[in-house]
DNA sequence: AAGGGTAATGTAAGCGCTTGCATTCGTCAA
DNA sequence: TTGACGAATGCAAGCGCTTACATTACCCTT
């Protein structure tokens, strides 16, 4: 064992640098070693069924033998397909897509499928880019946050013929097939709850609305719930931050370090509402007791924090599933791709109080 | 704004169905649009400079025009070059990897790159369907997590020619070229620390160590942190569970609920102690005046813990982009694979205290 | 026994791009 | 003026695969 004081240390091994050619086996070294034509070794491949059963055996034994693996651009090239899906999500840092994603690609890989995943760090250029990507990659469908995106990126997947399923969110209004959840009614219904407690102060923690639609969603939900009330914007304080538990956590005390300061803090995700619950420890705030803080997604994180955060459930794992059999339907199959509301469920951990 | 009640619902939008031939605009296309040759065209891609300036600027006039963009088969079949690294993770369900990943990828987005992520489950078998599929789609370098797989992954890599870079590991013996960290002796620091404060009763939560190298490591830490005192084998409580925090919950009920329990906790990563501290939370325990609990790795999570966990610091963010810059020169300038150590660092936060 | 049908396999034409080599053409030195 | 040379460009051969169509070999049916 090594002290670990070690400086960042020196090179040790190393790999074998480029040598000869260490060409694959193609499908013609196949076709010949069991005396067939290329064209009954593709078959087996693609189409086993028609293929006698006798050489499917000999050509898949040859296969394995040669360690033979198809290679992908010339299929794709030949065939005109990918068989792969590919994702751009907002980002990969924190865990708001992990689970969603996951059972994404578990859907797709059942299916034979692969994922592409990229990401965009919420920048809509960026986005557009990883779009063009993947397209010219072969992508056969696409997967996307969110509706909001530039006209452009629509268009781009509608020349190319790319189907595209939006995920994450869910409009009746929306001009293109979804599979998500109403940020906007989820949002309010949390937020009904917390003015049943007697807040009239809130607070409210949002990522950049102009980028993110979800955001924007949830921003209006808790407008609208408050304007049911009677409540102005005023009774709102805003503020708005990039994700993150720290950025979270500064918004947390801008807050909370005003005078009249909310008696409840909103957030617009659970990672800020993470931030905000460490800030609020940090500032000697008890919650629920002094402050009420909500979040939103149930992520992983929302079990965590102590007392446990009273947040909306958003369904991530059935959301992938679907979306996966979603789109291999509309590539395989050419099953149209059909918009879908899943529900959400308020998860009242221990957060949210009475207004003090 | 609509009910939050409704039930899961119909359709409700379509997008169109396959229509005409969306075919997109080739390299002859543009070569036509400006009466020169594919051959020339290619060029202004690949090699701007063996191409007159007049001519190159019409051509990329054409193409912007056309909205022309390379198909990645035909580039990937004719030049055998894909610009493309894959990286196979065990997981994308929880934090751990997402760092690091989200640095490699910008660090490979940088220098004209793109990322392809799969992920194994923690099963060597996926891993190795994983590594062979990004294989033949052409990755001209691969990231992979740990060291412990079978050999004929290795076989398979080197019989392609196709460079690997091992990560979130670092041993001095290791066979391969690896970036990361010693987690053996990091972890033993952290056991030396607990065992500082008088802990001789040590539970730890190990994630399966037979398919994941890493546990196995850190496991293998604290057992000689712990010989190192005298201290035997029956003074740790062993108990391995999969990886969540549900799981290092019952994990944790499971060692306190026996006689004679641990007076301190180990868990091999912050998702288990993450679940650890719930639980404890659940039996009442207060952490750390009853019972100390320790993470590894310092992801999100562990911030946010009450009191914060006191784990073993990763530097993920700067593991992720060096490995990103390491594969991208070997790649792109044959430069060797340089095994390399990064420091990790202990944090004391709030959950290790004195044995009660 | 002949004709027709079917299943199994082979033939060969691309898919869109890169790149070694050939060609063209203008420039410059002798 | 001529030849050599280099820069700019064109030509065309693949890269490894899929698939429409052609061919072959059987097996039935009548």
């Amino acid at each position: 064992m090594q002290a670990l004081t070690l400086p960042l240390s020196q090179a040790i091994s190393q790999d074998t640098v480029t040598q000869g050619t260490p060409s694959q086996p193609t499908l013609q070294d196949v076709a010949d070693r069991c005396g067939v034509s290329t064209a009954t070794v593709s078959r087996c491949l693609n189409a086993p069924d028609r293929v006698g059963k006798d050489t499917r055996d000999r050509v898949l034994a040859a296969i394995d033998a040669l360690g033979y693996a198809p290679n992908f651009g010339a299929r794709l090239m030949a065939a005109g397909r990918s068989n792969t899906i590919g994702a751009v999500i907002p980002t990969m840092e924190n865990a708001i897509f992990a689970q969603g994603l996951q059972a994404f690609q578990d859907g797709l890989h059942q299916a034979g499928f692969t994922l592409l995943v990229a990401s965009s760090g919420y920048d809509p250029q960026v986005e557009a880019d990883q779009v063009r990507t993947l397209a010219s990659r072969g992508a056969d469908g696409l997967l996307l946050i969110g509706q909001g995106r530039d006209k452009a990126v629509y268009d781009l997947l509608h020349a190319r013929g790319l189907p595209a399923l939006l995920a994450w969110t869910y409009r009746a209004d929306a001009p293109h097939p979804a599979i998500g959840f109403d940020n906007v009614a989820a949002m309010a219904e949390l937020a009904d709850a917390v003015l049943d407690q007697g807040h009239r102060r809130i607070g409210y923690i949002s990522a950049d609305t102009t980028t993110n639609d979800r955001a924007a969603e949830r921003l209006a939900g808790v407008r609208a719930a408050m304007a049911r009330r009677g409540l102005s914007d005023g009774d709102l304080e805003l503020c708005t931050v990039p994700y993150g538990i720290e950025t979270g956590a500064q918004a947390f005390r801008t807050l909370m370090t005003q005078t009249n300061r909310p008696t409840a803090v909103m957030c617009g995700n659970d990672v800020l509402a993470a931030g905000a619950m460490g800030a609020a420890r940090d500032l000697g705030l008890a919650v629920p007791k002094d402050v009420s803080i909500t979040g939103f997604d149930d992520i992983e994180l929302a079990q965590v924090t102590s007392p446990g955060l009273t947040t909306v459930h958003v369904p991530h794992a059935q959301m992938g599933a679907k979306a996966a059999d979603a789109l291999v339907a509309r590539v395989a199959q050419d099953a149209p791709l059909i918009s879908v509301k899943l529900p959400t469920r308020l998860v009242m951990r221990g957060t949210l109080g009475p207004a003090p």
